[in-house]
Order: C-alpha cells, then structure tokens, then sequence
DNA sequence: TATGAATGAGAGTTCATTCAT
DNA sequence: CATGAATGAACTCTCATTCAT
C-alpha cells in the first residue's frame, strides 16, 4: 500500500513463461498498438486496451506494469520489424544508383508506417527516454547512411551521414501528410518529394 | 431570426469589453502558450494556465470557456502573426529567384517556430478541428506557392502548389530536427535541408 | 496525465483562503480524525474521509493532497494541543514532587490520549518522516524532562532526560492498554504503573 | 453431526504431510517472517512473500489459503518459541529476588523481539481475532505473574497479576525504542528502565 | 501439488468544469 | 468580472484470491 519497495520502477515488462501467456501478450500488444494509433499515446487508457484485447486490466498489468512500459514495449516492436525491414532493403538495393535506393526506401518506409500507425503516436509522446530517443534515432540513421555509401556510385560518408538526417525527417513528414491533407494533394505532395529526393541525389 | 442565444460552446472565446480585460486575456495567452509549449496540449492543465498568469482558474473561465478553445485561441494568434510575417517575406523577396526566397522563407519560418514553440504543440493536438485543419494548411500552402509564383523566373502554378506541401513539412521537420537530435547533428542538417531546397529549385 | 511537474510532492496541505473552506478543512480533519482511529492509517481510504466529511473526493484533495499530507496534518494538529496540554500542566504543577507531577502527567495525558485516538493511529505509521519522527519525539521528551527538572526537589537534568524516555514510552503502553485489555485488568494495571512511577521517583 | 466439511475459510492452515511439503512451509513462514516485518502487515504482499521463499503465490496459497491465516499462523509459531524461552527462563532463576527475575526477563525478551521482528508487526495487527489476543496476553501474563510468585521472596499472587501487565508493555516499549531513537537515548533509556524495575520490585 | 496466468473490486489521484459569494 | 471552493467521472495501478494446466 504505501512502501518504497526495493524493486525498481524501472522494471521491465514481465515476460511470460507459459504458451497460454506468450499469446495473450501477443494480443495486448496488438491491442495496445490499435488504441494508441487511434486516440494517440496520452488520451488512449490502459482499460481500453485490455478491453480491445479481451483481457482483464489487471491480465494487462500482469505483463506491462506502467503505460510507458506497454508503450516501450510496443515501440521496441515496432522498431525491430522496421530494422528487419530496412536490413532487407538494404541487401535488394546494394548496387543501385543512391536515387534509386532512396526512392525505394521512401517507398517502403512510408508502407511500414501506414501498416504501423501507431510507431507514429510512439515515437512522438513527450515521456520517452531521452538517451534512448537519441539512441533509435542514430540507429536509424545509420541504417539509412549505410544504403547511401552502399549506392553506386557510393555516396561520400561525410554527406551520407547528414543526408540521412534529412531523408529520416522527410519520410516522417511524408507519412504526417497522409493522414492530414486530402487524398488529391496528396499524390501529388508525394510525387514531389521523391522528385525533390532525386534531384537532390543526382 | 433574432435571438440565436450565443450559449453554445462552440463559440469562440468571449472578447473583453474593459481594458483591464484585454490585460487579462494577453496573459492568459502568454501563460497558455508556455505551458502548451512546456508540456504539450494534453498535459497541459487550465489550473497551471492560470496560475501562471497569475490569474484565478474562475477568471481564465471567463474569457476561454473551454480547453480546446483556450488552444484554439491560441493557436489562432499564432497563425495570425505567421501570415503577417509571410506576408511582409513576399514584399522583401518579390523578384528574387526560388531558390534564394526559399532559403529565406526557411530562415524565417524557422525563427518564427523557435520563438513560438507553443505553435507545434497546438498545430499537432487530435482533437482539432479537422475542416479548420484543412484550411489553416491550404492558407498557409497558398502563401507559400504565392512566394514561389512570385520568384524569378516564377515557377509554373502547379508546381508551385505542389511544392508548397513538401516546403511546409520540410520546415516542420527542420523544427522538429532542433528539439530532438544534438548540436553538431542538428547543423550539419540543417545545412543539408538547405542544400536540398536550393537543388530542387534550381 | 504523464509530466514531471516542477511542483514538489513535498507539497503542505494547501490552507483555505475563504471561510467556507475554513469550514470544510475543519470538518476534513475531524472526519480524517475519526477515520484513522477506527480503521487504522493504511485501512482508512480517502474515500471514507471525504464521505464522512460530507464532501466530495475533489474537495477532499482540494485541500490534502495526499493521504500521508492528511495524516501529517491531523498529526501535527493534535501534536500541537498535545503541547499545549503539557505547556499547561508545567504551569500547574510547577514546584510539587517529582512523583506528583509524573501522576498529574500521567492522567492528563491518558486522557488525551482517550480523546484523540487517532494520535496513535498516526504516530505509528511506517511511512511517516523519520527526521520529523525524531524531531517530535526529542521535542516531546524535551517537555517531559522539563516537568521534572521543574519539580521540587528537582531531578537532575541528566536523569531527567533519561527518564523522560521511559515515562513517554509508559504513557503510550497506559494507552494501548486501554483499547487492548478488558476493564478489570486495566484498572489494577494503570493503578500499577502509577505505583511504579511513584517508586521510581521517590 | 457426522461431514462437517474442512472448507471453511476460518479454519487454520493446512498441514503439509509429505516432508517436501514441510521444507516448503518452512521456507514461506520464514519469508513471511522476513516481509512482514519490513514492510508491516498491511503493506506485505503474498505476492512478495511466495517470491522471497522461492515459491509460486498458487503454493503459497496452497498451505495458507488467506494472509490473515498465515499471520495467524506465523504468529502462533512464533508465540510457542517465546512461552519455551519463559518456561525455561522459569527454571533457571527460581528462587532469586524478584528484582534480578524481571532484570534477566527483561533481557532475554528483549532478545527475542529483537531476533523476531516480526513478532512485533503481527502482534498489533488489527484485524486479529479479539478473543485470541486476550487469551494470548493472558498467558503471557500468566507465565510471567509465574516468574514473580517463583520468586524468593515470593511476590503475592495478586500483586503479581497485576505488574504483569506492566511488565509486559515496558518490555514492548523497550523494543519499540529500540527501532525509534537514536543509539545514545536508547542505551541510556534502556538502563532507565531496569532500575525503573528494580525500583518497583525492592 | 506446483505453477503462473487471470480476475476485478477498490484505492489514490487528477482535472476540466461549475457555482456560490 | 473575480475568486476559489466544489464536483465527480475517469484514470492508473495494486493485490488478494481463483483457476486452468
């Protein structure tokens, strides 16, 4: 009841033992990604994510103590499928002209937002961890810097590194556009950031 | 006909017809836009509004009935001065070819962002309207694609439409890009989005 | 809803500026007063507080913002009439023997201690603040001490200091006798203890 | 007459018969021990009690089907080690004066609370049973009542009864210091005490 | 029996908003 | 208009206890 307990609150989330566990885990975290992408991070509530799961609120605080867990959880996710994704990518596109690559990247990486609407609300709720949010976000970095000297010919490291920067905010902003403008705009907004893409890497 | 009793809460927020009133309400603007910009919309209470503008939570009531109206106001007065300060951009750099105007739009726009944080907190809240959503970002395209039109030589209309979407979210992730990533990143960045800019123009 | 408010935790109960809420904070602590002797500090809830104050939960956490700043409030309001009491008695008994005054001391604090007893639901505590803990026993025992280097023929200073302790502790065993035996063992108990006193100081 | 089903919640918790069974109910009395008396009754969880024996909360509740019941009986266990160290105590000092009795008594009480915190937290619990409590003190009371008429020479049957009581809250009151104040009051305190007792018995 | 997931009532607390003075 | 007390729905989180495997 009142107690400064030894255990930490900077627990992680519980992981199951159990098959029976490993799938409800499984359906909170689809749940919790279906509630955040629709309300956003702060007006979403732990008891609609259990409910939408099907699970009882304290089942959901059985494997995410806190709501920033479930969200750490959700985002970590979230953040492997897109690596993975980018890995791939990667390994299709080595060889290509640095436009080219750039242009499929734009491609997929705005396909994976819109299958993922809630890496959106994630990324951006005001608690998150600094170091950690530095952290991702060089990783990501990285990942796209490293298709850009992997072009042919290769772009300089130097550059790739800042362009990275750039290319990172601009699949963002291509993503934010799809939700707000209207659907006209829209394509054409998309068009002209891949032109813009290209001709900045040519 | 006559009546129309103006109780609905969808109403703006109510003018003060003293001088002490129009004090009160500046304050409770100022005091609004740092704690929406301090703790983003959500977080942000009408208590702690108040009290920061060493006004009482009876007093902010009166002249903004309602939280979002509050923003709503708020955020209204921030997109007044952007389009003053468009505005008075497109007299300073009518003539000047694209590239360098929207190198200056950056700048500036960019300033505006930094000086006025509360400004992204409000423009990003969800439960806004959408219509009034709409229209915000179509004024604000239409003064871009009319600095575009503007240039030397001018750009053709229909790119100039088109590229105002992506110029609009390019300074937002410009904004973006200075709260979250360090200083040597950030510059680098920024240099880079300018580059950017100037090579798609030219 | 998340925030890491620059106002501390370590908040005192917000004093009342108007007379209605003298009233209400009057009538929160003798319902809190009622509560926690009946229930105990960690069985009490808020909830009960406020309903046996006749007031809501917001008005309840108007004024006490937590449960252990209604505790520490209760606790410091009946500390201080507990001083006084003694303040008094000092008075009173101010030059009669060592033994006569610990008997006076004796009855007039049992009895406030049967008028109050929420101060022992609220001395006990675990979460309670160990220096202010410390504080207010020296202070206590301080008065004790007083009383006896005050009688005639006085006790000396150092071993009134050492006695103090014992009588504080006496006193509260008297009291936790009260609620615990049933009445024939009680009254040859206190007669007993107030034997023993009379012994000690003889 | 005859069925009279062992499902009541009321009775006492359940013997274990394989020796299995018996080393873990060791294990959770020993962890209830510990968690009870660091963090008191109330705020104890089983939860943290099964996990400090090494044991799942369904095993925990397994031998202890409610927490009041392994209060209960931790409480029981602990009340038996503390009437064999009176009896024995009894054996040792028949027949010296009374003053040196209630010196050892004292002494080796003491002791025990000190090796038993717990004994303390599960003694003022306040949802133990009415009845049981008085028939505990009482014998204890009587135990000691038995110390004092052993004495040489004997103290009188009912003067015996009588200090009993007091006996018994001065030794928990020396306890109590004992966690409370600070080192230099305690031992100063302590020494208070037993000449109190010497006092009161010559 | 042992395990750990499941349950849900209930506790503390917050905050937009209303209302009496 | 100003003030600050009043309200209560809603939220996050806890924990004793039950149940399926």
């Amino acid at each position: 009841m009142s107690s400064q307990t030894s255990s930490e609150k900077t627990m992680t989330a519980k992981a199951p033992r159990l098959e029976r566990g490993r799938a409800r885990v499984a359906a909170l975290l689809a749940a919790g990604a279906a509630v955040f992408a629709e309300k956003g991070y702060d007006a979403a509530t732990m008891t609609e994510v259990a409910a939408k799961a099907g699970a009882s609120i304290g089942s959901l605080y059985q494997f995410f103590p806190t709501k920033p867990l479930l969200a750490e959880a959700l985002h970590l996710d979230l953040l492997e499928k897109l690596t993975a994704l980018l890995d791939l990518l990667g390994r299709d596109v080595a060889g290509r002209p640095a436009a080219a690559v750039m242009d499929e990247l734009f491609a997929r990486f705005g396909e994976f937002l819109e299958a993922n609407p809630a890496f959106s609300a994630l990324a951006d709720r005001r608690d998150i961890d600094k170091e950690r949010k530095k952290q991702t976000r060089a990783q990501l970095r990285g990942l796209i810097a490293a298709l850009l000297t992997g072009a042919e010919p290769p772009v300089p490291s130097a550059r790739a590194e800042a362009a990275s920067v750039v290319v990172l905010h601009l699949i963002r902003a291509a993503t934010m556009l799809k939700e707000s403008d209207e659907a006209p705009v829209r394509g054409a907004a998309l068009a002209e950031m891949r032109r813009m893409l290209a001709a900045y890497f040519a």
